[in-house]
DNA sequence: GCCTAGTTACACAGGTCTGTGTACCTATTT
DNA sequence: AAATAGGTACACAGACCTGTGTAACTAGGC
């Protein structure tokens, strides 16, 4: 057997790979085996990066826990562009729906799972809520809150379906929710994704 | 051991059995082993009325598939009482979710798991459009599919959450959908919701 | 040249899971 | 009374799972 050289760092590579199986296949249907073989290396190594398949787990999903990033677009096009963003990963092949929302379907029972799931689900609702404050929104909780239940609702009947057109509904309905909060939705922002950034500041209607 | 006697149809047992476990912890978390130990049968009798573990999922899932019961009330009052049926469920202890959702969550691959579920879930959207139809929306089939955006979301962020109060947001979302298709929603329809006297057996979500 | 850290190959313990085989038991029916 | 249907008890095969133990190998740093 010719020895591979392992450039990037192993725990790196395991982990991305753990990633990989656990997401597209399940928590409970991947064994330490099967990653260990998937990239070829033994279980011993494994092993002696990740104490125990827990371990590998909470690393799976602290590395699926990614914050939005801030942009310098107009609060309107970050919120419509989550559904755009949707829609593009719907039409991927290895879309399988929100790994929180699975591995809590999954793992029900795990407070940690549970914890962390409801923090990621808590961080996006969040971000939501400031951009809809940035746009002067009065109740931009209750909004923000609603806007969540469109991304989740169009994530799971995705995983359903396979139809990325539920990305495309749940940007409707969520224009819809936006003009009555009083946002002003530009004719750009309904169709293009790419145009010239209008500031709209608004005061309460 | 006194025998027991066995009264109702042991299959109808067993399967409510498996239902209650399986919906509650997870279908590969639970074996027959412990189906049957909490029925107090053998697994020998278990398998004597289901061929496999395969054929009780599928048994599962079938009795989990229950059609929307007309209703003599108005179209309004039934769309808006689906959420407030989520929140009586939410708020009930043992909610996990949706079974069709999870089922595909963790049984990924399997072809009939996937067919049943997106029959589940387009039924209750084909609801949704036909008493949109009879209020004269124009645009029934892509509000219905916003509807389910809804019901699905609040549904996933409440197994995250445990939160009922993710149906009446998604209630408060669908009162501003119904209102910008032209419907008019009562102010009985937006407060009140114990004029229900009829029990709705569980449906599936 | 030598040491050390990381890796490999492989066996194995101990557990769980699905599914079967078999002999016995207990009602109900005929 | 006898036959039949359905249940019980229990062992077991075969697969898979997590996690460990161990001896040998290989590469880079000193």
């Amino acid at each position: 057997m010719a020895t591979l050289p392992a450039k990037p760092d192993m725990k790196d590579r395991i982990l991305e790979t753990a990633d990989r199986l656990f997401y597209l296949q399940g928590i409970r249907a991947v064994g330490v085996d099967t990653i260990a073989a998937e990239i070829g290396i033994s279980k011993r190594t494994l092993y002696n990066h990740f104490p125990s398949k827990d371990a590998l787990i909470s690393a799976y999903l602290a590395r699926r826990f990614v914050a939005p990033r801030p942009s310098d677009k107009s609060p309107v096009e970050q919120i419509l562009g989550t559904f755009d963003s949707l829609e593009r990963r719907f039409s991927a092949k290895d879309f399988r729906g929100c790994p929180f929302v699975n591995a809590v379907a999954e793992l029900g029972e795990d407070r940690s799972v549970r914890k962390v799931a409801v923090a990621f689900k808590e961080s996006r609702r969040l971000w939501f809520r400031d951009l809809l404050a940035q746009l002067g929104v009065a109740e931009a909780e209750a909004l923000a809150t609603q806007l969540a239940l469109l991304v989740d609702g169009s994530i799971a009947q995705d995983l359903v379906r396979n139809d990325p057109a539920m990305a495309r509904a749940a940007r409707e309905a969520a224009i819809v929710l936006l003009k009555n909060a009083g946002v002003k939705v530009g004719a750009a922002d309904r169709q293009n994704k790419h145009t010239a950034k209008k500031r709209r500041s608004r005061s309460a209607s």
